[in-house]
DNA sequence: TTTCTTTCTTTTGGATCCAAAGTAAAGGCT
DNA sequence: AGCCTTTACTTTGGATCCAAAAGAAAGAAA
């Protein structure tokens, strides 16, 4: 069971995600290791990773626990990734879409429109959205022309609950999640019509409304 | 010399902020560790921290470097800083603000006009001001009612160019200065009007605005 | 001379050990 | 019996050691 040093923290990650740690559990370096196979030196540096990314927290004087989320948390991530990409939008609407982006973004819009043109959902749509969901949305972050505000949105995804691809929650009701994926269709498109008609407030504005789609919107669709 | 974990990691980070290390430069956890005069262990430690706090990056595969800044970076930081202060300030005035945080706010600012009534500014005005600023931002941004948006406020800020402390700028022109500040001062107030009488829409864009100050006003005052 | 291969050096990752700090527990005192 | 103190145990932080991987340098072949 081979584990470099980022894949401890990604392991670990998964574990907390997963529910298999519960909030505000203590965690101890000897236990975790232990139940990873490996020795407490590489979990102690993947403890300070998980720590700057807000899934674990210091536990008083000694050690780290899980960190606990309240349902204001939940809404205020989702908040904080609209404020951002809603930052990154503009500043590429500011700045200009290149023929390059804007053929890319044409390339992914065309892709959604490939899973929702036939009417309904099935299984496998799933992943195709959550997959040009999140490369329409990175196209965007890392078009804003520099790394500073992509880092604060990758930090703010390791939030599980905050990331773009939280949008698909419930795979029972696939008819009722078609028409939450018809409406961010809609919504990319807008955005991308923004982009390059260069409105920044107009996309700006549609990027922070669009992140509100997994949490405003489930009871009305 | 003892050197507590995150002792190490705020060394590093003063080290790396007053240019001690050339940004780009690779840096080795041995040498660090005898610059510091500890063993490796600590250093390894701290290296995560500072990597996810974005002043280091990974150097290809093997060690950090210190991360290199461009003047987009260091205008999106603030951009940043400016949006997630907005969207606290919004959330504030959305869900109110209590007697309390009323009286603190109002202390602030008041001392804000202590140190601006006299007309001119001294060296100690400087500290004073530094002090004022960010308990006044700190009162917003921990009042937002959730952690995560401090949390990624408090991220950001670890690029030091873009905490609010970094409005005052030139300590030999304290005339020039004085009109910043005094900007600055009528801000907080408008903001902290805006707060009381819940107008979201209004925090929020003058939060923005007030984040630029820094970096868009210097060649205007 | 250039390029590919092999060897050697440097540096990092992981494991283990020791000391220090924290916590829990036991015992003594009022 | 309750509380304080002292003791024992647990857990973390730091140092050192070893192995593996990356990079550099040297040597051989074309």
């Amino acid at each position: 069971m081979s584990s470099s040093n980022q894949n401890v923290a990604s392991q670990l990650r998964k574990l907390i995600e997963d529910g298999h740690y519960p909030q505000g559990e203590r965690l101890g370096e000897e236990a975790v290791a232990e139940q990873l196979g490996i020795s407490r030196t590489p979990v102690r540096l993947a403890f300070r990773t998980l720590e700057q990314e807000g899934l674990l927290k210091r536990a008083g004087k000694r050690g780290f626990m899980v960190r606990e989320f309240t349902d204001a948390d939940v809404h205020c991530a989702v908040e904080v990734r609209g404020v951002l990409e809603g930052l990154a939008a503009r500043r590429l609407a500011e700045h200009g879409v290149s023929s390059q982006q804007r053929e890319e973004f044409e390339f992914w819009i065309h892709k959604g429109r490939e899973v929702l043109d036939k009417g309904y959902l099935v299984e496998e749509d799933i992943q195709s959205w959550i997959e040009l969901n999140w490369h329409f949305h990175e196209l965007i972050v890392c078009s804003a022309g520099s790394g500073v505000i992509a880092d604060a949105i990758s930090r703010n995804n390791h939030l599980p609950f905050a990331a773009a691809a939280s949008i698909v929650i419930d795979k029972g009701k696939l008819s009722h999640e078609y028409r939450k994926l018809q409406l961010a269709q809609l919504h990319h498109e807008l955005i991308f019509q923004s982009l390059v008609n260069g409105e920044g407030a107009r996309v700006e504005m549609l990027m922070r409304e669009h992140a509100l789609i997994g949490i405003r919107y489930s009871e009305l669709l």
